[in-house]
DNA sequence: GAATTGTGAGCGCTCACAATT
DNA sequence: GAATTGTGAGCGCTCACAATT
């Protein structure tokens, strides 16, 4: 035997010879499988017990071909969002035991994807959840995940066509959320409605808009639509400060960062809000609440949109692909005016979903 | 030969053949060693590129007992300063082509931590990074890990004395950040100053605290110390609710959320800010630009931890350990009075700090 | 025959050393 | 002798099967 340097580490043999048994039946006892005897286990579970065995996943990998990992990639840096649909996978992976592997990245580091997803990949996790609202970063993951056949879960991009993998979607009804948005403003009386789209790049910011749109024709309503923003509140404040006044008396924005510039706009040219205009922002983070007047907006469910993309990973890996919409929901806040009447007339027009 | 489903995995065996090497000349390309002919390292290259073959890492991480991953167990959930730390790892992290194993917990899960950590252990990362200022959790992390021989850092919270495991602390200079607020509020023609103190389980409450009690007994003024919030904008409403008025025309807050709350209550009862009341918060979160008066803050470079965090690390892993702390620095904002007179004499006396 | 346990090879790398140029 | 390349065992598990109760 050559030499090599004897680690103190405690393996399954270690655990079989204090046990006295084969290294087999600790395997099988290790991983909860039927068929050993009850004396037999118990005296497997104290040894591990008293040396203090851990399993190491390398090697079980290694001789399994498969890990119980999932990798998680986000390029939505560390804004509300995105961090709470990873919070969610984490939750969700941790019920299921499993180690989530991920790499973060912030917006507009597409560059960076082929990088992050190689570093990601030698790892063999079982599948990959991509966090992006990207179309590009989208089409760049599901492509080299094609190619090394690891199947993959995209939240909030369009899933491609390819059948080389797997994959599954996952997504917020964003374009449901961009029609109630509209509707939660008609219902409150306004009738000349601006809004502000996010940026062109991002398909959150496409269903958004085509929900809205498509709310304006039915309802048979103007809709002004303002140059494009990009998510922030400078941009908020800069779109709603180029409108004339009177223009509007309803602004929708595509986020509630823009959507709190704009209110800032109004406010600083005297203009009152929600009493001359009213204003609707999607997301409900964190900010909404603590602006003033407070932000009326579409919430949408970043946690159970990342639980729900965790079971949509371990769906692929038992050979079921699917596809979901998760339904967002009107929260009323100061930023428009009260109504009386009840909007499950309007409301229920909606397809149900999830 | 057993039968044993053949993949049609390509492994260095198939690059050696392709390339007319060896295993061993192949993996010494792969891992960018010396000693190998500039043409003998292009034919494999090229074999690499050409089978599309990627190293499996639970194969070296057997072989070599050591993994390129870092694992990070934070218990921040999903707000600003844990996400922002947890996004400079992963950005450190790329750079030094670490994998990042991770595991995401919401404040008050404590129990959960043993379980993640376990999960994150069986992987054997080269070392673990812990983003957490509870006190508690810090102490089963590091405990599990002395256990375990693994490397670990701590952010935010108190290293213990244990030498089983090499062990580091990256962490916020926020007494000095407690300093500094008060002496800003000082410097701004405040003398009766409030402080609304975190919780108590919090390290970052605590050293906060230590800094602000320092800065009111060195200038000799003074310090109303308010009750404990929570670190919610509801508690900050309700402890600056509960003051008289003129009891303080400064108020300290532990961070931006209690800080808003204690303003919301001021304007609530038609008081000034900054006019009669001036306010300063902590972390310089995403919200403090956003409410009107926009808020003064001691911005913490949380992004900037978690790249010392990761440099920490592989400091570590070298049999370096490191003590390092970071230097905060003040964001002024609507919520205070402006001065005319520069702060340099009284912000000077603070100690260099990285 | 059913339930339980054991045997030895193999997963895809790295390590230590040997062999070749 | 220095530079380069090759050989075979071993890392710690699981797999497929065999053997035992």
């Amino acid at each position: 035997m050559r030499e090599r340097a004897r680690h103190d580490r405690t393996t399954i043999y270690d655990v079989a010879r204090l046990a006295g048994v084969s290294h087999q039946t600790v395997s099988r006892v290790i991983n909860n499988e039927l068929g050993v005897a009850a004396r037999t286990r118990q005296r497997v579970l104290d040894s591990i017990q008293q040396l203090g065995y851990r399993r190491r996943s390398a090697a079980r990998s290694l001789a399994s071909s498969t890990s119980q990992t999932l990798a998680v990639l986000s390029t939505g840096g560390c804004s509300y969002g995105p961090s709470a649909t990873v919070l969610g996978i984490h939750r969700a992976a941790a019920r299921h035991r499993l180690a989530v592997l991920s790499s973060l990245l912030e917006r507009h580091t597409a560059s960076a994807v082929p990088g992050a997803l190689g570093l990601l990949l030698a790892e063999e996790p079982m599948a990959l959840i991509a966090v992006t609202d990207d179309e590009q970063a989208a089409g760049t993951i599901a492509r080299i995940c094609e190619q090394s056949r690891t199947p993959y879960v995209l939240t909030g991009a369009t899933p491609p066509n390819n059948e080389l993998a797997p994959h599954a979607s996952v997504r917020l009804d964003q374009e449901t959320a961009g029609q109630e948005a509209v509707e939660q403003l008609l219902a409150r009386g306004a009738r000349r409605i601006g809004y502000i789209p996010g940026p062109r790049f991002s398909a959150d910011a496409q269903s958004r808009q085509v929900g809205v749109l498509r709310a304006a024709t039915q309802h048979g309503i103007p809709l002004r639509r303002l140059p494009e923003g990009d998510w922030t509140v400078k941009a908020g404040f800069r779109i709603a400060d180029s409108l004339r006044s009177d223009e509007v008396d309803g602004i929708v924005a595509a986020n509630d960062r823009m959507a709190i510039g704009a209110i800032q706009a109004l406010q600083a040219r005297g203009v009152s809000v929600p009493g001359e205009v009213q204003v609707i922002g999607f997301d409900d983070g964190p900010e909404a609440a603590l602006v003033d007047p407070s932000l009326s907006s579409m919430r949408l469910s970043f946690d159970l949109l990342g639980v729900m993309a965790v079971r949509a990973a371990l769906d692929l890996t038992r050979g079921t692909a699917s596809d979901v919409a998760i339904r967002s929901q009107f929260v009323e806040r100061g930023s428009v005016r009260t109504t009386r009447t009840s909007l499950a007339r309007i409301g229920d027009r909606r397809p149900a979903a999830v």
